[in-house]
This record gives C-alpha cells, sequence and structure tokens, in this order.
DNA sequence: TCGTAATGTAGACAACGTCTACTTCATTTA
DNA sequence: TAAATGAAGTAGACGTTGTCTACATTACGA
C-alpha cells in the first residue's frame, strides 16, 4: 500500500464533493434518481460517509437548494447591473429575464427549488437565502412604482404578481407535457423569454 | 368464518378506493408520504394486491394527476359560465380565479400535478388531459383578443403570460416558505386572487 | 357446469435511508 | 515529542419500500 495513486483513508473534500456530484446526478437525471448511497458510490466512499456531513438526505437537499437560490440571486442582481441602466423598469425587466433564463438553463435544478420535499424539510439556512431573494425583488418592484408603474397597487400584491410571471412561466415551459402546448413555435428561446417579460414589465417608451 | 362481516376475499371495488385514498393521504401529507403498501394497509388488503390494478407507482400518480388536472379543467370551465357573462374578458377572468382558487384550496394536491415524478413517467392518458386544459385556456385567450386585449401579441405568447400568472402565483403561494414573503398582509385569500388575476385579464371599464 | 381470466395473497428480492460499533487518522495539548 | 481526543470513513444491520413470482380464490361467460 501506500503508492503515489493509493486512496486515502480520509477523502479530505468529502462534503463539498458530495454537494457537487448530487447537483451534477439532479441535472443530468432529476431529483428522483438521486440517492445517498448513489453519490456515495460514484465518490468512491462508503455508503455511510454521506451520513458524516449531513443529518440526513432532507439536509442534503436543502443545501443544494440554498445553493441554487443563490445562484438565482446571483444572476438575477447580475441581470440588473448588466442593464447598464438607472431606469427601475428597464432594470426589472432585465432582473426578470435573467431570472427566467436561469430557470431554463438549469432545468432540474430550478425544479427542485420548488420540489416538496425541500421545501417541507427546509433549513434555516435555506428560509434565509429565499427571504433574501424575494426581499431584492420587492425592492426593485417597489422602484418600478415610483416611476409610475402601477403605482396604486400594494406593494406585496404587485410583488407577486411580478415574481409570478417568470416563474410560472419557467415552470410551465419545463414541464415536458405543458412545454409543447405553451411554445410559441419557432421562437428561439431568448426571444421567447423577451417578449414574456415585456408583458408583465413593459418596457418605458424612450 | 363467513359470518355476515366476514371480509370477502375480492374488494370488488379495489381500484377506485386504491385512487379515493391515495387522493386522501396527499391531500392530508403530502405526495412525500404516499405508499402503495400503505394504502394496501388502509384498505385492508395484502401489500401485493395494488400491482394487480397499477403497473407501477408512477402509473397511480399519473392517474390522479389526470383526475387532477380533470378538476382543475372542470372549475376553471365552470367559473366561466358562472360569470354569466359574453365578454371574453370578464370570462377568462373568471377562469383565472377560477383555477387559482382551486390551486389553492387543493394545495398538496396541486403541487403533485407539478411534481416532477408525476410529469416524467405521464401516462399517454394524462397527457391528452392536460392538452384539453391547454386548449380550453388558448381558446378563451383567443377570444380576448378579439376583443381588444393584446391583439398584436402572438397568441401562443399571450396564452403563456395569461397562465404564468396564476399558475405562479399558485405555486408561489402554495410555498410555505415564499407564502409568507409574498402574501399580501390582512387580505384574504379570495380579494388577494381577485387583485391578482384583475392585473392579467383587467376587467373592461364597462 | 366447467374452465378461464381476473383479482387477492404470501413470500422473496434488491435498493434505499439511517443507526451503531468499530477503525483510521489529523490535530491539539501536556 | 508523545499521548489523547475527536473528526472522518467503514462495515454491518435494521426496517421500509416497490416490484416480481408462484399460488389461492372467485366471478363469469361458453
Amino acid at each position: 500500500m501506500s503508492s503515489k495513486t493509493a486512496k486515502p483513508y480520509h477523502h479530505g473534500n468529502l462534503r463539498a464533493e458530495i454537494v457537487q456530484r448530487a447537483v451534477e446526478v439532479i441535472d443530468s437525471e432529476g431529483i428522483e434518481a438521486l440517492t445517498l448511497r448513489g453519490v456515495a458510490r460514484d465518490l468512491g466512499v462508503s455508503h455511510g460517509a454521506p451520513n458524516r456531513h449531513f443529518r440526513n438526505k432532507q439536509a442534503l437537499l436543502s443545501e443544494i437548494a440554498a445553493e441554487g437560490w443563490t445562484e438565482v440571486k446571483r444572476a438575477t442582481l447580475h441581470a440588473a447591473i448588466e442593464s447598464g441602466s438607472d431606469d427601475p423598469r428597464i432594470r426589472l425587466n432585465a432582473m426578470g429575464r435573467g431570472y427566467m433564463r436561469w430557470a431554463l438553463n438549469h432545468r432540474p435544478l430550478f425544479r427542485t427549488l420548488f420540489h416538496p420535499d425541500v421545501m417541507r424539510f427546509a433549513t434555516s439556512e435555506l428560509r434565509s437565502v429565499m427571504s433574501d431573494f424575494a426581499d431584492a425583488v420587492q425592492e426593485a418592484v417597489a422602484a418600478t412604482q415610483v416611476a409610475g408603474r402601477h403605482p396604486d397597487v400594494p406593494l406585496p400584491l404587485l410583488t407577486l404578481y411580478t415574481n409570478s410571471v417568470p416563474t410560472g412561466a419557467a415552470l410551465l415551459l419545463v414541464d415536458p407535457i405543458l412545454e409543447g402546448e405553451m411554445r410559441a413555435d419557432g421562437v428561439d428561446q431568448e426571444t421567447l423569454i423577451e417578449q414574456v417579460i415585456n408583458l408583465v414589465v413593459p418596457l418605458p417608451a424612450s
């Protein structure tokens, strides 16, 4: 033993690799195919090893979802910055597109964010990440109201409406059955996203 | 044996009772708690009995989802009739409210309709029920276009947008975490539904 | 009425999540 | 520097689940 390629007893970085491999599985085969034992096998580690790092399967799912929501938030806020505009409507429009683009480019992971098993046993960490995202959206929506978008609608209500469109559209488009019904024919993804978001957050006449 | 209360060897109506009991379980404990063996136990039947009626668990889920979508469609179309109006916008508005009301009154079942396990192994029967619903919505949306609602937007796109709002809003409100973030404070469910739908399908000035 | 198919039973199997006792090793501390 | 403490990984067990198979019971049409 103890040749250069000998596998050490301690893995060194198992926790992070479990999360990474789990995301890979979800992204390629969906969350139903995710198995603690399978991940352990893939990483060449005993079936009980993951339990040293996660109290149970839900804890792992919560961590993945927290990562996912963090990425969603990042993609959404980054889109606002990249818009290079100060107009709240242009910024919110860009955020909606960034959010929806991320969802459609990470379909299995996006579904995971709304999976019952994830919600029901959410870690407090996950809860706070989701709240962060919701707050950021609400703030951006509030700015558009000041700029004259639906000024007389209660803010929480307008936020719900605004959030519903990219979320609902993405979930409908991610559905393998409804996608065929819903997708506009011959329109590429980016155009579809742009057109849908323009209906919720119209761009100023300029 | 064979007293008056002796349980007969054949159940007589097992298939239907399996579906019914499964819906009950989903509605009270969520889809994660649904187990073929558990249902069999609850019905006082051997653990293998359900396999005589459903090829596998996914087939049962598909059947439940098909029932669910049928109910959704019924509730939606019924709302249009009950509106007692000929105006397409009033009718579509009512449909959106009926859809969203059903979703919020049958939360676990509604989630099931969008559950990955259901989608990925959908029966052709389920597929056709979902298509039926999508077609009905599209038809109602088309009628509003003729009446002047977004006349220049491609129909499939307008349908996607219209469908996204009640679907997305319901899914956000059904989420135990986001619900707190999203719900307008001190507003009862029916008012919330009404206000959200009015943003997608504004009522004619009359 | 008889035989065939439908329906229910009982047992087995592999896979899974999780628990427990044990082993290996890294790090701190005396 | 050496011992001890605890973190990280292993191996085996347990109960539960979905599904398969062989068998038992019953309904029903020929």
